[in-house]
DNA sequence: TTCTATACTGACAACGTTGTCAAATAAACA
DNA sequence: TGTTTATTTGACAACGTTGTCAGTATAGAA
């Protein structure tokens, strides 16, 4: 299996290499008819270009890391995350002519940097995305800048001047859901935050409160419960809302996961729903969509960030114009089946 | 930000460039002085070889490429199979300096086979790893034989000579599945089967009919549904098989999917699980833990597949020693709270 | 027609490795 | 000691691109 190289296809076409280079590149200057007769001999000989020698000759190497927290490292059940955000780089890559570099890693391992310089400086991407939290840990973002390495952060909790990132609008969407809440007909409408080291969900509470106040509604901390973001803590603070003399007829949960677990004590009690307690997550995980009744969530557009953030690495790696971006790219709310008209009598 | 090169360490250290490659790449013949002076300088220079001129000279790319079936292109909620794959061979690749590209594609899509071609001659990785169903598929198999590309196939449903393939015992493991609902006293067991295109499904059908025998119990296809692998499918086999005057008492999906529908149309008839009904899945996917009672099925070695498969290959890479190897993983049943002994009087 | 600007084209040196082979050195032996 | 053999080393040519720059047509202007 011997793979044509430029001189072949050079040969052929009775030209230069450095005009074979020059169509494969679609750079300019090249005239119609050479054009023409070197595309036959591509054609003729199924030229594809070797990526190595490319990338030696380049000084680039065509490849975007994607580093995300490892899921096996825990017990998350983050896998549909994962696979949205490689879909999204996948997609943009594989327009753009690169590859994917899939990294997961672990944040509390001590050997992070070690892995994390390994990734940099041996397969040296040309440019790096960096999902939340780890977007959020200045150790890493550190790290990453010393090695010169472009970056895209993902989701990010504090914007830092030095680089693009790319965020969704948690704030803004989660005020939109309790407005949706309050439009079927909820006036208590309970929130359960989660993990205080997740940036995002105490973005999410904040506009829980703003949305209850752009209702009218009064802010009560007897309406809040802090989970830990498993579907476990969602599940005992769900039984704690729905002990209460007068709990709340909606309940809004920082995460699916939690969302669900709420589910679960309601389904205990024998509670209906929607009718007997509307319930609303985050997220929009596979689970959101198995569960019975279907749980009303904010899906977050991670495709779109992850493949926004690969043409803002790869654009940078061809233009070498260092600008920084900070691009918001909004969830959307996906209304299914545990979200519905308060009883009357409650 | 200059990356130390072979030459500059050479220099440091006062040997020629070629003996630095051989302390790099362990090769024999250099002499324990040199291997010492040689190691210093490329600890004080941080130097770490430039994988593209690497793979040039040497003609490999040290690249696996793990092709699997696209989730985004159908319905499926596969994200947890395909992050167990991706795990085993990230932790193979990493061990033995490779790296992983990731390649989901899409089946029916007619340009299926431009879309492998571009991956086997552009990234050129020196070996595949072909997951099910594409494994089965001759046309996806033959495509990559043609370019010589080292390949292994896995859970292959017939045995192609020319490839190394890793499978798993589906039928034991599904014989040993049935036996354990037997011994927990349950002689009328239920089983459904999934989409004939699916091989594996097969297996697990074949192996429980197996199961029967070895317990001395006889088959009958009054006992047997076809869903087609999905939720809503094993909804469907659910209700048809609780509706019968003698229902059985305990009831095995060819996967999970179809096992937690079986579930939902017990819960709809206000069934106990496992009390009033066992019911026992395939494949161990996060939903399986998710849903409550937690699922009893069956656990696939899918990291452990897709690391062994990468073994194999760069183990081929090296030695240029193309031997075929037929490995069989075992399965491993998972037992968890929806399976137990039936009540007497059923 | 001649000159000048402009559009093409190609030689050749990188890029940083590995592979080959010959040279130099060390070790073993007679 | 000289001779042979094994070990260690280095020069240099690949590998297949891209980048630089000088050269050569081509067209437009004078």
């Amino acid at each position: 299996m011997h793979r044509a190289t430029l001189e072949d296809v050079a040969a052929l076409a009775g030209v230069s290499i450095k005009t074979v280079s020059r169509v494969v590149n679609k750079e300019p200057n090249v005239s119609p008819t050479t054009q023409v007769k070197v595309a036959a001999a591509i054609e003729a000989l199924n030229y594809k270009p070797n990526l190595s020698a490319r990338n030696l000759a380049s000084q680039r190497s065509h490849l975007i890391g994607l580093v995300y927290d490892d899921p096996s490292a825990y017990e998350l059940p983050s896998a549909g995350y994962i696979i949205n955000m490689q879909e999204g780089a996948l997609k943009a890559c594989k327009q753009e002519n690169y590859d994917l570099l899939i990294h997961p890693c672990n944040p509390r391992d001590k050997r992070l940097s070690k892995d994390l310089q390994a990734l940099v400086e041996q397969a040296r991407p040309d440019g790096i995305i960096l999902a939340a939290p780890l977007s959020n840990m200045p150790k890493v973002v550190n790290l990453i800048e010393q090695t010169g390495t472009e970056l895209v952060r993902l989701s990010p909790g504090s914007s830092n001047g030095g680089f693009s990132s790319i965020a969704t609008n948690d704030e803004e969407v989660s005020a939109e859901m309790t407005a949706y809440l309050y439009s079927l007909g909820h006036r208590k409408i309970g929130f359960i935050t989660g993990h205080p080291s997740h940036k995002a969900v105490a973005k999410r509470f904040s506009g829980y409160k703003q949305g209850l106040k752009n209702c009218g509604l009064k802010f009560s901390e007897a309406l809040v419960m802090t989970g830990d973001n498993s579907i476990g803590s969602g599940e005992i603070c769900g039984e704690k809302f729905l002990a209460q003399k007068a709990p709340p007829t909606a309940i809004f949960a920082a995460n699916d996961d939690m969302a669900v677990g709420v589910m679960r004590s309601a389904e205990k009690l024998g509670l209906k729903i929607p009718d007997d307690i509307s319930i609303a997550g985050f997220d929009d995980i596979a689970l959101a969509r198995q569960v019975y009744p279907a749980l009303t969530t904010v899906s977050q557009p991670l495709a779109k960030m992850t493949e926004n953030a690969c043409r803002l690495l790869i654009q940078a790696a061809n233009n070498a114009d260092r600008s920084v971006v900070q691009e918001v790219i909004p969830c959307r709310l996906e209304i299914r089946e545990t979200t519905g008209t308060p009883r009357k009598d409650r």
